[in-house]
Parts: C-alpha cells; sequence; structure tokens
DNA sequence: GGCCGATGTCAAGTGTGCTTGACATCGGCG
DNA sequence: CGCCGATGTCAAGCACACTTGACATCGGCC
C-alpha cells in the first residue's frame, strides 16, 4: 500500500508535524505511514483524502 | 463510518460467509463490519470496494 | 565548527482489527 | 413441531495502528 503523502505535503511546504496537526495524529505517525511502516486506519485516511481534496484511491495506491 | 455491504451483499444473494471468502477475512468479522462493531483496515476496505466496483467513498460514509 | 529545525527511529503502552471456536436466535420449510 | 442454514454475539488471543517520550542524524545557516 504506497501513497502519495510526502509529495503532497512538500508540495505545501508542510513538515510532517504540520500535517499531524492538521488530521489529528502524531508526528511519528505521519512518518510511519510516509515511510511505509503501516497502513493507516479507514477514518484516518478519510481525513488526509479530504484534506488533500482527493479519492482516497488517488492517495493509495493498492499493490497488495 | 456507515456502509453499504449488506445492501450490496443481499442484492447479490451471498451470505456472509460468501463474501467473507471472496475478500479472505472469517465470517464474524464481515459480521462486525456489517453491523458497525468495528472499520475494515485501509487494505480490506480497498478489497472490498474492489470486489463491488465502488470507489471506497462510494462503499463507506464518513459521518465522523 | 556549532546551532537548530526537520526527519528517522526505538521502546513501551493502549486500543482496535481480526482470528478461531462456541453458542443462541431467527426464519423458512419438511 | 423439528430441522437447518444464516445471522448475531461472546470470549480469548494475536497483530497492528497509534500514542508519548527520547535520542540520533541530516542539512542549512550563522
Amino acid at each position: 500500500m504506497k501513497n502519495r503523502l510526502k509529495d503532497l505535503r512538500t508540495e505545501r511546504a508542510w513538515t510532517q508535524a504540520d500535517l499531524a496537526q492538521r488530521v489529528g495524529v502524531s508526528r511519528q505517525t505521519i512518518n510511519a505511514i510516509e515511510t511505509g511502516k503501516f497502513d493507516p486506519s479507514l477514518p484516518f485516511a478519510f481525513r488526509l483524502a479530504k484534506l488533500f481534496n482527493l479519492k482516497i484511491e488517488e492517495l493509495f495506491l493498492d499493490d497488495q
């Protein structure tokens, strides 16, 4: 499950801490997801997609 | 996080066990998600959306 | 070189997604 | 009524999503 988080975040010149605050999780969680440590929960994925005005399928790529 | 699982499943005349097998989880997991006990993981939500040919946003409704 | 903000990562703890196994209930059908 | 498949639900256990706190590293800037 790859994602475009890091690109979208840096495009906007946000730090991991900035993004974490906007979606209500810890900075370590953002870092773990960007670096592929684990996948976000579904409600968290919805909040991220909403923030970037994208469909979940546009943010997260199913590589099985 | 509401979902349209039960409707889509019964439209196709599938049992919970049928659906569980198609997406690779236990029957109890399907039941728990249909009855709102908890939300599926993101990879599992992708499998369900793919099975029904829907966007994740069309299957799961964010009610926060 | 020395400072500092941003990032990566570890450890330990909590909550939840999901499992197997079991049992109760409901509805349709003989 | 009695049977049976489908559904709902409980308990116990495991894996993972996420937390706080801490520390190492990297890059830019003085």
